[in-house]
DNA sequence: GTATTTTTTGACGGTGCGTCAATAATTGAC
DNA sequence: GTCAATTATTGACGCACCGTCAAAAAATAC
């Protein structure tokens, strides 16, 4: 039983080691770029020793999906330390957006990764359920927040959007504002120089769309935005020791 | 003389027929599942004959990604056809955003796929000017129709943000929505079950925050855009024969 | 009809994934 | 402490793919 036991967290602790090693290739090089072979040489195991662990790279790949998925939710949580109405901890939600790309752009670019149809086709479905899972918890954080705002009457919406629809937007914003940031070839030649200016102005606009109170004008918001980066961010060192990738 | 210029005929045509082999696999089976080999024998061709077209596997994916954004452009322009104010030829837009979503969910699918920086890393700055000229473009034409309408004094915005930047907003929110959509594994489960509905919704909320007039709230938005998506089909489906994959 | 240029071909070297029989290490019974 | 049984590790192997290039074939020029 103990030797079981014991066994099985050398198991775990092996497997972490793995992803440790496979992460920094995985963010340098991109999914081409990782290598089983790379990984087992820089472990100094065999090959097979990793496919003992990891049945493919799809699933080391998850794996990592998994651990920056939870940064997120973690940071997400974290920003529910800041009191006040609705409306503002939803701004707080957005810094800890801001935040994660900024200062985990690492664990940003993995949470990319695994937005493809091949990898989802080839890894288990247990992980898999792992990521919706988080999504999920993500999803559940946010839309709380729209919630209580119904809730207090400070928000009112169409009855065919349910909150997490409503969520489904910022999240857009946020998101798309990102992968079209960092994948983009030439933003600034278009004539978008400030992208993340521009999400803080969206964001503010749409909540101002929902006439979602207390009411707040753009130089009020971004003013609060500034403030609540400022506030947020020594908490979200606190994560530093737990996790991995915050710079 | 004559000759060269035949011989570039045959040419461009062959390259076009590599296309038309390369697609479907593309759409199928993503990137990894295009193999040269396999286009090579589709085509019943030696694999060095398409290696004389394209030096490597990114530029035919980067070639179909010119095709289906010049698709995307096209749509963009025929939207011009409707006529009013500002606010309703930028629904327009967003109409052919969702009709070229919808319909040619292909073509949307092959601008996913240089979303990499493994592709623009190994493509030709030449092809890559296509794809930007071509994003230019796109951006031109909606960033037009902001301009329009400040010009017209029915849309104000902070002089921090530039029009450009305001498209970035509906960008994002169109672009992220889809990508969502089409890859997050379960969006119905965490509680959204129409997201197309959600971007109408959305896009609607954020004209209304930046207040572009004439005012507009969302049952006669939805509405609106009901009528638009009848008016516009039929106009883009003409393109049928000029390009490949509307359905 | 032949020499020259152009085009096509597919075998080849290299890399990577995932497997599996052979080998090494660990365990536990005596 | 020994040894048989179990478990873990190894890396060579089969297969697939990319991109190259010398040789073969075709087209062209004369």
């Amino acid at each position: 039983m103990v030797e079981l036991t014991r066994k099985q967290r050398e198991m775990e602790r092996r497997s972490l080691e793995i992803l440790r090693v496979a992460r920094p290739i995985l963010i340098a090089e991109g999914f081409q770029g990782l290598s089983m072979d790379r990984v087992a040489s820089q472990m100094e195991y065999a090959k097979g020793t990793i496919y003992n662990h990891f049945p493919n790279k799809e699933e080391i790949v998850l794996a990592l999906a998994v651990e920056s998925m939870e940064l997120r939710r973690n940071l997400f949580e974290q920003s529910g330390c800041v009191t006040g109405p609705a409306r503002i901890r939803m701004m707080a939600l957005g810094a800890a957006c801001e935040f994660f790309t900024k200062h985990c752009t690492d664990d940003f670019l993995v949470e990319q990764c695994i937005r493809k149809q091949s990898i989802w086709d080839k890894s288990s479905e247990q992980r898999q359920n792992l990521i919706r899972q988080c999504e999920g918890q993500c999803m559940g954080i946010v839309a709380g927040i729209v919630r209580d705002a119904i809730t207090c009457g400070q928000l009112v919406i169409a009855p065919s959007l349910t909150p997490e629809e409503l969520v489904f937007g910022f999240w857009a914003i946020n998101y798309g504002s990102q992968i079209l940031t960092y994948s983009s070839p030439s933003l600034p030649a278009i004539g978008i120089k400030d992208p993340f200016n521009a999400i803080r102005v969206h964001c503010c606009t749409l909540l101002n769309g929902f006439a979602w109170q207390p009411t707040m004008m753009l130089p009020e918001y971004l003013e609060t935005m500034s403030n609540l980066n400022e506030i947020l961010q020594p908490k979200f060192w606190s994560l530093k020791n737990q996790q991995h990738s915050i710079n």
